[in-house]
RNA sequence: GGCCCGAUGGCGGAGUGGUUACGCACCGGACUGCAAAUCCGUUUACGCCGGUUCGAUUCCGGCUCGGGCCUCCA
């Protein structure tokens, strides 16, 4: 494939790394996955997408990808690592449902997403839950050296490794400390990795452990389930930029313990030689939010008629480490561009096969195409690469469409099967059904043969008022009007 | 209070020390009964003030504005 050596901005160094990864021809991923107490929002989906895409390229660069994606489904907590409650346990309340029924909706919801936004499966799917026992074992053999036991729990000391919370800049002492300090904690920036259910108290999910019955601490989660699939040290741990400052920054702090105390301190072992961090989506009234006004998730969208690789374009139109404005009108820019490049597409698949190599003529676009994701995911640039090769004349048209399907393996556009008809998609609120319209194309077809255009105008703005507008000179013949 | 980002044409969004991506929208053309869709073509930009430089949107400093994190969050 492609000459250009792959290069990511790597969170611990804030600089471009070349990728190495050990041992090599592998590329060993985890990425920090939902917790499914509730339907993720398309901002949370970013992650994935972005995940996906670093899998891709991977795969594209010819490297043997092995990613796993953690599910929490237990220990996330709403608050500070220590007052807060379970979300798990406090959606289950709330909804007056098994905590295993909730993370089950949750978990398949997401999925749903998944599969929607043409995320490839990754190789495996920890979930939290099936890991506990693991999670104990990895806490039992840091416990001595590391850890210090209190009556809500076992915590962790930060001071007890080197560099803690380098990945976030920050510094572990002073500063103002809002945190209400849990009592008997050493550091401000402890936390807990084993937390024990409140005598009393009874947990929907909790385990025995040595420290008594309980759930695991959300980070620990995350250490045990990469290191025992992957082993440490493996190659890149993904997940939001807002995991860079604390959830990260513990995750690498216990993989240093274990590392330590089980003979794997190759040097500085962070658990992860690469950590990236995907920026946020943002829309205009701020962060993107679960509780206040529409809750933006990927449903929404498709039940407003946009469909869901519109929103995948628009990740893919922007750098991940950017930060991202989701508007309606984008959507739409974003679907418009989509739409566009599937009709180009599925005209040349109408024409030819698509050959077995792409061949000589298209070895320079594949060279920039490569170029622009090997330079830290570069998917903006990329797509106009394929943009100009589906705008190439007077070429072979099979090996182009060998160039193209080489290219949207990395985007995941759906290139190689979607048609335009796919992409329309019919709003929830549309007060007219598809039988319908075609009907009354029928009619108007039949008042424009004999030049009654006064009917054959009635007609369509009929349509219009409906939300459908009419296309003649499109074999489509039709299509919704999209709003917000 | 501490740490850290960002500021690009109507909108979104790449990128670069000198040749001003790209998408959407707009405008013009083809097509159409008229539109729409589609195709072709085209216009508009680098927050402010200094500095470095032959030359800065790109490098440095200051300013203004906006945002994030330090508490759960992709």
């Amino acid at each position: 494939m492609s000459k250009t050596p792959l290069k990511l901005v790597n969170s611990l160094t804030r600089q471009l790394d070349e990728f190495q990864p050990v041992p090599p021809g592998d590329a060993r991923v985890s990425s920090c996955g939902p917790t499914v107490y509730n339907y993720p929002h398309i901002g949370n989906m970013r992650a994935y997408v972005f995940a996906d895409v670093l899998g891709r390229t991977l795969s594209f660069k010819g490297y043997k990808l092995t990613h796993v994606i953690n599910i929490t489904d237990v220990g996330h907590l709403t608050d500070d690592a220590d007052a807060g409650e379970d979300k798990m346990e406090k959606m289950a309340a709330e909804r007056a449902q098994s905590i295993w029924d909730i993370a089950k909706h949750y978990t398949e919801a997401y999925w749903a997403d998944v599969k929607a936004l043409n995320i490839r499966q990754p190789a495996q799917w920890t979930i939290a839950t099936e890991f506990v026992p693991a999670m104990i074992d990895f806490a039992k053999s840091i416990a001595d050296k590391h850890c210090y036991e209190l009556d809500s729990g076992l915590y962790f000391d930060v001071s007890t490794v080197a560099d803690y919370g380098r990945l976030a800049r920050a510094q572990t002492e002073d500063g103002e400390g809002r945190i209400e300090a849990v009592e008997g904690k050493r550091n401000a920036a402890d936390f807990a990795i084993w937390r024990k259910t409140p005598p009393g108290e009874k947990r929907q999910m909790e385990w025995d452990s040595p420290w008594g019955r309980g759930a695991p601490g959300w980070h620990l989660e995350c250490s045990v389930m990469s290191g025992q699939v992957l082993g440490f040290p493996f190659d890149i741990h993904t997940g939001g930029i807002d995991h860079r400052e604390i959830h990260h920054p513990n995750e690498i702090a216990q993989n240093q313990a274990f590392c330590c105390t089980n003979g794997l301190n190759v040097p500085a072992n962070s658990g992860a030689n690469i950590w990236m961090h995907n920026n946020f989506l943002v829309e205009r009234s701020g962060k993107m939010s679960k509780s206040s006004g529409e809750f933006l998730r990927l449903q929404l969208l498709i039940d407003k008629g946009y469909h869901p690789l519109a929103y995948r374009m628009m990740c893919l139109q922007a750098h991940y480490r950017s930060e991202l404005e989701f508007s309606w009108d984008g959507l739409q820019a974003a679907l418009v561009r989509l739409k566009r490049l599937v009709m180009a597409v599925a005209t040349l698949r109408g024409q030819s096969e698509p050959s077995l190599e792409a061949g000589e003529r298209f070895s320079a676009y594949l060279e920039r195409f490569g170029a622009a994701v090997s330079d830290d995911l570069n998917t903006a640039v990329a797509l106009t690469v394929l943009e100009e090769v589906v705008a190439l004349k007077k070429v072979d048209v099979g090996e182009k469409l060998a160039a193209i399907a080489a290219m949207d393996a990395v985007l995941g556009l759906g290139l190689r099967s979607l048609e335009r008809t796919d992409l329309r998609l019919r709003p929830k609120a549309a007060t007219t059904t598809e039988a319908e319209i075609e009907a009354v194309l029928v009619q108007r077809k039949e008042a424009r043969a004999t030049k009654d255009f006064a009917t054959s105008d009635r007609l369509r703005d009929e349509l219009a008022a409906q939300g459908v507008e009419v296309m003649d000179g499109d074999p489509l013949g039709w299509d919704w009007k999209l709003g917000d």
